[in-house]
DNA sequence: AAGACGAAAGTGGTTGA
DNA sequence: TCAACAACTTTCGTCTT
C-alpha cells in the first residue's frame, strides 16, 4: 500500500472513492488508481479484534455507494395517517422488506463468491476433481455464505475446508495435507475451519473408508489391479475387526498395500509406500503388524 | 549396503474436567 | 484453561537379506 507521494513525497494522500484514485493532497499527482480492496487480509484471532476488524462483508465504497444510509421499510403495518392496511397490502409489504433486504446483500454474496469459486475451480482441479465433485462444493459455499460463515476468515481457508468435506463425502477423499499445499493453507486452519463449518452446517460426513485411499495408492507406486484388489479385500476384513477406528486411514490403507504387494510379488519397500502415502515406515510397520496378527496372516516370502 | 524391525522419546491435536 | 491421552513421527540401534 503506497502511503506516500512518489512525486513530492507528501504523506497528505487522499483517497477518493468516486474515481477510485489515491491522490496526493499536495501536489494532485494520482498515486494509485483503479483501487479495488482497500480492506486488509486479516486474521481475528479473538471477538474483540474480530469486533474491531470485521469490515461488513466487501468494502464501503461499492457496498454502500450512499455511506451506509440504508433504507429500511419499517416493521408497522400502517399506512401514512396509522390506520391499519389490509392483510394483503400487509403481505405485499413482507415481501417487500424480504427482497430489499436480499437486494442490499446480494451484492457483496456475489462479490464473495466469484473470487470463492475461482479459487474452488483452481484447487480442484490440482486435486483432479471431476466437475459434479465441483458443483457439490461450489453449494456447500453458497451454504456457508448464507449462514455467515465466512466473515473472519479466509475466503481461501472456507474453500479448502469446503473441498476437503466434499471429498470425503463423494468417497474420494484427499488427505489434509494435499489440499493444504494446493490451497497454501495451513493444515490446522483447514481442519480448524472444515470443523467449524461442519458442525454449523450439521454435515455428516462419514469416517474416511482407508480402501478408498489405496487405488490412488496403487497408481502412484505403480502396481497391478491385482494388488490394488488384494489390498482392498484385507482391508475390508481389517474393517469388520475393528481395526481401523482411531487410525489414520491413510496409515491403514498404506500396510494393506503393502502387504498386497508383497503376496502378489510385486514387492515395494516400507519406504517408497510410506512416501507415496504420506506416512512413515514406522506407521506402516504398526498398522502391518496389527493387521498381520489379527487377521491371521501367513506370509511366507516376506 | 540396504531394508526391515522395534524401542524410546518427541510432537501436535483432541478431550474432558 | 490445563493436563492427560492417543496417534503419529523422529531417531537410533540391531538384525536380516
Amino acid at each position: 500500500m503506497v502511503d506516500k507521494c512518489p512525486d513530492c513525497k507528501s504523506d497528505k494522500l487522499v483517497k477518493d472513492y468516486e474515481k477510485g484514485e489515491i491522490m496526493c493532497k499536495n501536489c494532485g499527482l494520482i498515486v494509485a488508481d483503479n483501487v479495488v480492496d482497500t480492506g486488509p487480509e486479516w486474521r481475528a484471532f479473538d471477538s474483540e479484534q474480530r469486533d474491531k476488524r470485521a469490515r461488513g462483508g466487501a468494502p464501503i465504497k461499492y457496498m454502500r455507494p450512499n455511506k451506509g444510509l440504508v433504507t429500511e421499510i419499517d416493521q408497522y403495518n400502517r399506512d401514512i395517517r396509522g390506520a391499519k392496511i389490509s392483510s394483503k397490502k400487509q403481505a405485499q409489504l413482507y415481501r417487500m422488506r424480504k427482497w430489499h433486504k436480499r437486494a442490499s446483500i446480494a451484492s457483496s454474496m456475489e462479490r464473495n463468491l466469484s473470487i470463492a469459486l475461482s479459487e474452488l475451480d483452481r484447487v480442484a482441479s490440482y486435486l483432479g476433481l471431476p466437475d459434479a465433485v465441483r458443483e457439490s462444493a461450489a453449494l456447500l459455499y453458497r451454504k456457508c455464505i448464507e449462514k455467515g460463515l465466512i466473515r473472519g476468515r479466509l475466503i481461501e481457508s472456507v474453500v479448502a475446508a469446503v473441498l476437503y468435506a466434499i471429498c470425503r463425502e463423494t468417497g474420494k477423499p484427499r488427505t489434509l495435507d494435499e489440499i493444504a499445499d494446493l490451497a497454501g493453507i495451513e493444515k490446522k486452519e483447514i481442519g480448524r475451519t472444515y470443523r467449524f463449518i461442519s458442525h454449523e452446517l450439521g454435515l455428516r460426513v462419514p469416517l474416511t473408508d482407508p480402501s478408498q485411499y489405496v487405488p490412488r495408492l496403487t497408481a502412484a507406486l505403480k502396481l497391478s489391479g491385482q494388488v490394488q484388489e488384494k489390498a482392498i479385500e484385507l482391508l475390508k476384513k481389517a474393517v469388520s475387526k475393528g481395526l481401523v477406528s482411531g487410525r489414520g486411514p491413510t496409515g491403514v490403507a498404506a500396510a494393506a498395500v503393502y502387504i498386497a504387494s508383497a503376496l502378489a510379488g510385486e514387492r515395494k519397500t516400507q519406504k517408497e509406500i510410506a512416501d507415496a502415502a504420506g506416512v512413515t515406515e514406522v506407521t506402516i510397520r504398526n498398522r502391518y503388524r496389527e493387521l498381520k496378527r489379527e487377521l491371521g496372516l501367513k506370509i511366507a516370502d516376506l
